[in-house]
DNA sequence: TATGTATATCAATATAAGTTGATGTAGGAG
DNA sequence: CTCCTACATCAACTTATATTGATATACATA
């Protein structure tokens, strides 16, 4: 994955916009709840979601979308269940070390 | 190789609300740019980031206190101005070695 | 003392994000 | 075909954030 950076010295193209979506998606409590219970959990389908977090049905289709468009989660359909897994190459590229563990998988 | 540590859901003690401030501080364009001004130049003064980022003095004044309660910056007082400059140890708690250089200074 | 400069804070407003309950859809079971 | 389950999406609403212009504060200088 590549990121869109550099760092030329005078006006460097540093993009905001692409992190600011990332930063906004971890923004919200519910949000790294559900990713810090990916995290221990691993793939995880959206009922069992819905239970762990005991939140109604469609809010968490709200937040899941949100994680989904940034790419910090991942969808995987088994059957008639969506299951839910952590992207880990998004988690690692924006996230430290110290973070492994509670929202991020060791690398 | 440590092993991680994979915490219990029920009682894990990941706190979101601590990383939710951390997150919500980021996920805004201007203070991206802000940050990541103040990670080329180091050291930079109000009056100097109200040109850089053209924008009204109120208006970054109302940012840069988003970012000081979320430690990512400090402020020293130089006579008659402000200087900002990044808070290296939030940094570096919260973003990835990736980030470095754009948002986060070395180690 | 009056004026200027650097910055913070305030109150009003505008905009964006989150919540809710209802409805839509797609596939499976009867 | 009809009903059920597992989701996604929508529209109305609530709440949180951002923006603006005005004012406040603190200090320096004429």
């Amino acid at each position: 994955m590549e990121i869109p950076i550099r760092f030329e010295t005078k006006s460097n193209s540093f993009d905001p916009a692409y992190y600011e979506k990332k930063f906004k998606a971890l923004a919200d409590e519910k949000r790294l709840t559900l990713l810090n219970e990916l995290c221990v959990r691993g793939e995880t389908c959206v009922c069992d979601l819905t239970e762990i977090l005991d939140i109604p049905q469609s809010k968490l289709s709200y937040h899941i979308k949100i994680l989904l468009d940034a790419e910090f989660i991942e969808r995987e359909k088994k059957g008639q269940w969506n299951y839910y897994k952590l992207k880990e190459e998004t988690m690692n590229e924006i996230l430290s070390e110290k973070l492994c563990c509670i929202l991020r998988p060791s690398e």
